[in-house]
DNA sequence: CGGCGGCTTGAGACCACTCAACAGTGGTGG
DNA sequence: CCACCACTGTTGAGTGGTCTCAAGCCGCCG
């Protein structure tokens, strides 16, 4: 539980620049917490605790609507912190975050931050440009939301999902984590049937290899193409 | 030009809790400008070189996808920062600022914003918390484009522009700044058609009274039942 | 008072959704 | 170890909400 081991996070670049008695210092108050897959992490509109930074694995940050569907924020990657509602001043979670894989995560309660803020001048620097980069992300999405039909929407995503996290194999570059149409479908607002549709003709150009919960682009600049879509071919 | 009056802005949220000199600290880095209707502040993809706090009037934000179409981003009321690409590690102006009335504003060279930061640690907080807000609308937005139909996402769009500037009349309640059909459209991912169309059809129905670059909505409670879709009626 | 920018309305087409049925696939328990 | 079952994915048919294209109107500003 405690007694975190400073290797798994001196080269992060949240705690870039501390020394080692300040890194062991931030990390005195952390727990370190295991999520066996599909373990739910904290749930929206829950009661914030708790702010996370997630070591090994990978979460996805959803959101319930009124109407009870589900919508995919993102997923989360090694590196990134998560659930920092009190940062934003924000007493409840506005979203759910869910491990799909088996993951690993330091959690910090959230009286521990202004603490932690004060002393260590870069972690709100690194905070602000995470939110920064996030609401670009949001707005980017929006964008594409608005005026793209969904067959670049989720070429879009894909994308993204491999810059976050490609691995380079044989067939081409692989999404190195468990997603579903359902997850591609509910990032890009649609549904899973017209997903299937479009990965299933995408097959058939060469363009990706694709199964049960796994996406291979073979050819990632031909899907960028695709995507701003000069070539109608 | 210089010479920026402290009564303006001793109010302001942001500048809560400083003493008079440090006001006066603060605002002597600041220029004020004066921004004629339809003026452009800044552009999305120019070297960002400075931070704006609007003072009077209101300012659209919207962006210009690769296709040549404008989505809005957000209206921003006074009171509100905008352009700040500095605090978030950004430097080009991801967006493009259009005053859509005779505006005001201060601005401050980015240079002077970790200065700020440092000297004033509510800034950090506030900017955060701003920060963090419109994540939390980008997001709202994202869901309502993925779930909703039209006619609902701009239900939603109006209760939203109405508690961010809605001014009571006798006939309902008014968007207190010009709207267009298109305007609203790009905040909806429509066409000015449907818009058109939806609210020709609520004013039939007493919802509304719309005019040119106008809207008032008579009872903001059936279109909060409307944007929530409960009543089919 | 003329013209331009904003708004309205109709007709037709099409993209993507819904509904529906079925087919793999992997994990699990007997 | 194998059979079953739940989960995930595929594919077809029909429908409808929204877009596109098109024409004309209104009201303000110069």
């Amino acid at each position: 539980m405690s007694a975190v081991d400073r290797s798994l996070v001196a080269e992060l670049s949240i705690f870039a620049g501390l020394t080692l008695t300040e890194l062991d210092d931030a990390l005195r108050e952390a727990r370190s917490l295991r999520f066996a897959k599909n373990a739910v992490a904290f749930e929206q509109g829950q009661e914030a605790e708790s702010f996370f930074l997630l070591l090994h694995g990978r979460v996805r940050a959803q959101k319930l609507t009124p109407t009870g569907e589900q919508v995919v924020i993102r997923f989360i990657a090694p590196g990134e912190m998560f659930g920092v509602a009190m940062a934003i001043g924000q007493s409840i979670y506005p979203a759910t975050a869910i491990a799909v894989v088996e993951s690993v995560a330091l959690a910090w309660p959230n009286s521990a931050w202004p603490g932690m803020l004060a002393r260590f001048p870069t972690l709100g620097v690194h905070t602000m440009q995470t939110l920064g980069a996030r609401l670009q992300e949001s707005q980017t999405r929006l964008m594409e939301m608005s005026t793209l039909e969904v067959e670049r929407r989720i070429a879009h995503a894909l994308l993204r999902l491999l810059s976050q996290g490609g691995k380079q194999t044989t067939e081409g570059v692989l999404i190195d984590f468990p997603i579903s149409r359902q997850d591609i479908a509910q990032m890009t607002g649609t549904t899973l049937h017209t997903v299937s549709r479009i990965l299933s003709a995408w097959e058939e150009r060469g363009l990706v290899v694709s199964g049960r919960q796994k996406v291979t682009v073979r050819n990632p600049a031909q899907l960028a193409r695709l995507a701003d879509a000069e070539g109608t071919s």
